[in-house]
DNA sequence: CTGAAAGCGCTTACAG
DNA sequence: CTGAAAGCGCTTACAG
């Protein structure tokens, strides 16, 4: 029976045929513990994130699972809070669980977290990140050409020209690479990026509330805001309701990963899609591929487009 | 070694702590896959949800997670979409692989569904729905009571007195317990339930606003509307809007279930908090109890408080 | 080409 | 009380 299943020797197309009948009629699956002593893999892969209350989070947890349940492997899905012991509690549980591969989200993981995977022989990819910063393979969208992109809508389309960036708390990835990408595009149009419409806060509603209102304090007022991400828009939009400024009248402001809610707010967020359902998918593709194939060759690192959604606050 | 970690066997201290200690030094931890084959258990629980982007569902996920993972199980969450075959196909995958108890989140599974589970020797626990509707433990949120602390709030605190209702697809639960609730609480005041005061649409968004145009329409016009969710009440706010409506001056809005874009509209809803998390964490209780004491006693069936959240809306 | 046996790493019933 | 052995259900290397 089991070569029937497998397919490693020859079996007479009647054979097959009954045998893959009686298989069926009883439900028969192979049993997934033997099948893991025999073969030391479990057909299991590992996310970790920081909040899968997060839809981006959710979003990647459901791309790994449209791929690895086609091919008859499961996904397992933890969350580990940032700031706090969790990660290492939770990546020491999956590797103790004999995971084959580990997708961990984006993170400021410690070379130690990182080595406590391959360590072990389980396979890993990373969302972000350089891909020399540490073992395993990479996947991560295009942040620095998606943000470049919505700033260019924002000037050529738009004619916006006295743009300012709320960013959430500096040094954290991917506040920096959208930062750059706001850069590229003002230098590519000749426009200023004057200190004083750049402000740091946090990646979070209040930190937007917190940061707008610290720009539209400046001597000569931004016509445009652009956030680091969704959350620090809808702040900046609760700032200049409250103010009474109009949006995009006065003040156009600009979100980042296309999040639920940025459609729910009103007015609707222009932002950019983060693919995140494309970037599970993805990382689970690699990891099968690599333990299917037994592939140990160099590490590897996916970019995946990104996309500007348009609606009405820019 | 295995007495020590197993206890099952008298061991004097100081080997105890000399096998410890070594166990520690090594980072030994028992092959998963033999000690299943051996105890015929995977120590892994699986929950199966309609919409992981769903932050209700997300909360679910984690309370089980909190919970399991300090009792050394695993949970592994599963998203099967309402409408299309995808519920049958996730859980045979579950029941493949073994898990030792199933989480099935709020749907309409039929009792061939339910069966499936059971018949396996699948331990079994159902996010809602009266007990005797099939196998397994039940664990719910008290819906019916939540929504007539709610109506109570409007009536008794705010002085509404025509209070219109959106609901979701007519029949489909948790609707109708949150009507159910709507009508006590109005009976309770003594306030008719008038007729064209109360619609069913869906559960989203576009529902809301069809419904709220459609109340707008009355004769005699709501002073309140009472949605059978938040998506709903955002819904009804978008139409509101629209039309120049103050809320909550000329008319209240309320929600239900507090997902986190209640609080990100303008105005922030008042709704009512289900318990995600704490439902997560009872489920995951309930079977690692009945799995840990080989308990098969009668079905049992946990109800959980709920919290009217008060904010701007009504 | 194919049948029979070994062995993956545990847990626990059994013998001493 | 404790050591040694059986056996869980698979997959695959080996013998015939």
């Amino acid at each position: 029976m089991s070569h029937v299943i497998s397919g490693r020797r020859p079996v007479s197309a009647a054979t097959r045929a009954r045998v893959e009948e009686v298989i069926h009629r009883l439900g028969y699956q192979a049993d997934p513990s033997a099948r893991g002593l025999r073969t030391q893999r479990t057909r299991t892969l590992g996310l970790v994130v920081p909040d899968l209350a997060n839809p981006f989070n959710a979003e990647l947890a459901v791309g790994m699972q449209e791929i690895t349940l086609a091919h008859d492997y499961l996904t397992v899905v933890c969350e580990a809070p940032l700031g706090g012991p969790y990660l290492p509690a939770v990546l020491r549980q999956l590797v103790a669980r004999r995971m084959d591969g580990i997708v961990l989200g984006r993170y400021g993981a410690t070379r130690r977290d990182l080595d406590l995977i391959t360590g072990s022989g389980t396979r890993l990819v990373r969302l972000g990140g350089p891909l020399e910063a540490g073992p395993g393979d990479v996947v991560r969208a295009a942040e620095v050409e998606g943000m470049r992109d919505l700033v260019r809508h924002l000037v050529k389309e738009r004619g916006y020209r006295r743009i300012g960036f709320i960013g959430g708390e500096e040094g954290v990835e991917p506040g920096g690479e959208r930062f750059q990408g706001y850069r590229d595009a003002l230098a590519e149009a000749g426009l200023d990026i004057p200190d004083d419409l750049v402000v740091w806060t946090s990646f979070t509603r209040d930190g937007g509330r917190i940061g707008a209102a610290r720009l539209l304090a400046a001597t000569e007022p931004p016509d445009a805001l652009v956030c680091a991400n969704d959350l620090i828009a809808i702040g900046a939009l609760d700032t200049l309701r409250e103010r009474g400024v109009d949006v995009p009248g006065q003040v156009a402001i600009t979100g980042y990963d296309n999040i639920e809610a940025a459609s729910l707010v009103s007015p609707a967020l222009t932002t950019v899609l983060n693919p995140a359902r494309e970037i599970g998918r993805s990382a689970a593709r690699i990891l099968m591929q690599r333990l299917d194939d037994d592939d140990h060759g160099p590490a590897r690192e996916v970019v995946l487009a990104h996309r500007v959604v348009t609606r009405e606050s820019a």
